[in-house]
DNA sequence: ATTCTATGCATTATCGATAATGCTTGCTAC
DNA sequence: GTAGCAAGCATTATCGATAATGCATAGAAT
């Protein structure tokens, strides 16, 4: 969002950034118990910043805390892979909705964040590709302005999911990256009805073929995910 | 959510629902500056669950806080009304496409949120109406068994916004209130598809009187909104 | 054996104080 | 008069220490 904008300073930030990281490429396991103070020690912190990187990392879900018993790693981060896919393929559909008429002519911010898709999917790094992924989407979702409905987005944690989808899938990067282009097309187009459509439906794309199964049993209008 | 269940004790949710109700009851004005040590003072608390506190609604759009600069109450509510209503529309639909199925034949706590909702209707205390009615929604969301869809929901900070809603339009009580009958029905008929549609129409039905006029401009697919 | 109760312990929640930052104002140089 | 710089100030960001809480365990009573 403003990432290389402002220097991302404070230490509360730092520490969150490292424990999605480390809790989205598997190093800190689902239920592990993290205590405040263990962490700010193992980073040089006090426990302060540790402590509010624990609440923005459990308002997305990653945690779950219970007052003044702990903090754990949710297991159920799988479970949220699927959970997301209606609700993700809803708010980008309204994304693509309001943004496709301020998009018409220039989206060069949009065709910007492809390019970067496709050259970062020719490298092989999944984990940049992730990175990528989501800045594609989230300009979208900014290109509607509609504050209510980034809040709602970013709710969501979509950095996270991406990352940890990338790490069990084995869709290659660059059929992966390929599959926005329409998307990108429909919006520089500037018809709402088109962005809608493909959004949502390019949203449910894909989703790593472990979990592909358990869908079917869940939702029943959209379709498969990732992004 | 908890409400009666566990005494919300921290002294940060406190002071959080303080500011809430300050906030949107006009008692705290958009753009005033909020310093973290004069609440603290004022509230007779230190400074680190004011601090907390002030991040969370941060979260919520109620706030904006700069870096080392300060945090104040933020300009745009208003405009964050109309812009809830295609989100929140497209949110709650997607929790009655879920809900529904799971809601055949048991509606019973969805139900009392309702007559919870007539009685406090009748009684005309409009604050009191505002919390029913999201608590009648936030049973809709919850009933879709959806950890991202809840989260997403919770972050448009429905709660805030009705309250608001409520205090600036004059809608009577009692036509607001029956106007949920018809999304109780549907969700106890356990048909996904209506009760898609009727509660993603619901949604956006009332909107204060003042705020109908600039929405038309904006959106182009949903109608006006509170719930 | 089972339930109740008291006590200790692990952990968070809160505190008061200090460090760090960025804004602003006033000065200086041109 | 204006641009650049420096010092002071308001405010947050962080720290280290203490208070408060809930859980678990062990013992007593039945």
């Amino acid at each position: 969002m403003r990432s290389a904008r402002l220097p991302r300073v404070t230490l509360a930030e730092q520490v969150r950034d490292f424990l999605v990281l480390e809790i989205a490429q598997g190093r800190i396991p689902p239920g592990t118990p993290l205590r405040e103070l263990e962490i700010a020690e193992q980073l040089g912190t006090s426990q302060t910043p540790v402590r509010e990187a624990f609440r923005a990392l459990a308002a997305l879900g990653l945690l779950e805390s219970r007052i003044h018993v702990g903090t754990r790693v949710r297991e159920v981060a799988e479970q949220d892979l699927v959970d997301a896919v209606p609700v993700r393929s809803a708010l980008e559909g309204v994304a693509g909705r309001l943004a496709a008429p301020r998009m018409k002519g220039e989206g060069q911010e949009l065709r910007a964040a492809f390019d970067a898709m496709l050259h970062v999917a020719a490298s092989g790094d999944r984990l940049a590709y992730a990175d990528a992924s989501t800045q594609f989407h989230r300009s979208i979702v900014q290109a509607a302005r509609n504050e209510s409905l980034l809040r709602a987005w970013n709710a969501l944690g979509i950095e996270v999911m991406t990352i940890m989808t990338m790490a069990s899938t084995d869709v290659p990067l660059e059929v992966a990256a390929e599959s926005h282009r329409e998307v990108l097309e429909a919006l520089e187009s500037g018809d709402p009805e088109q962005a809608e459509q493909l959004l949502a439906h390019h949203v449910a794309e894909y989703l790593p073929g472990r979990l592909q199964v358990e869908r079917h049993a869940d939702d029943g209008r959209t379709e498969p995910a990732t992004a």
